[in-house]
DNA sequence: ATTCCGAATGAGAATCATTGTCAAGTCAGC
DNA sequence: GCTGACTTGACAATGATTCTCATTCGGAAT
């Protein structure tokens, strides 16, 4: 699992649908939902494919992966730099927010306490503008 | 109707020796453990029943639950007010903390995109003085 | 104390996401 | 066309969590 790989992921039909999946999406989707989509669209690929392909794509930080509230993983597309999500809890909608007060805050509160090889995780959930007047 | 402790948990022997078991530790304990260590000190109690009581307390604000790196729920006894965690990746030793200027941050960004009904998630995961050290 | 009823329990089955297995398939370079 | 390393996919296996449902318990009213 080392990463030997020069730079990414070699692109096999099957990783090629999986990416191509994931840039029809604009929310966080499971694994699950993107081997129907997948299937739906013709292109057969197996599910184990798509939980390898998916863990390579996000190990090579390609996508973004986090636990919905139900505990299961959910992948989206990212750009590369760190930042953090805005997502609505009602349609999944997902703004990519950054936070150099945050990251600021985060290291300091760690070196207070002697923590080092700081990483940590934030997400905020709450309803878009659009489900909120619904 | 002078009950103290009652925010919707009905006080039962099992569910007395969960909190007890939780007492015991300072770190993040997934159900399963505690099931464990209940057995391990004579209490019988249902897998069920733990997870149910976690659950229930968890619900009622009496733990705080977070999922660990590989998916599974953790729990934890906490004070009250909302906090967060500075977790050792070794060890698991866990500092709660404070941040004012994270709750606030998260909720302007959230206004300043639409959103409403605002909550998040934010753990720090790091190595402790002693764990960093060895 | 006794009764009564809804809530709580527990043993095991069921669910469900995820991971492992391994034979068959693919592709590059020789 | 052959070889070998990597990839795939059908299916089994795992493992945490939830469900089922008959039984038991708690505690308020009697």
């Amino acid at each position: 699992m080392t990463s030997t790989d020069s730079s990414g992921v070699r692109p096999t039909r099957q990783r090629r649908a999986v990416a191509a999946a994931l840039e029809d999406f604009d929310d966080f989707r499971s694994a699950q939902e993107i081997h129907e989509a997948l299937k739906a669209a013709g292109d057969n690929v197996g599910l184990s494919t798509v939980y390898r392909a998916l863990q390579a794509m996000a190990d090579a930080g390609e996508l973004d992966m986090l636990r919905s509230e139900a505990g299961e993983a959910v992948y989206r597309r990212c750009s590369g730099s760190h930042h953090h999500h805005l997502v609505c809890r009602v349609c999944g909608a997902t703004v990519e927010v950054e936070g150099p007060t945050v990251e600021r805050w985060t290291r300091a509160v760690a070196a207070e306490h002697g923590y080092a090889d700081v990483s940590h995780t934030l997400e905020i959930f709450g309803t878009c503008a659009r489900c909120h007047r619904g």
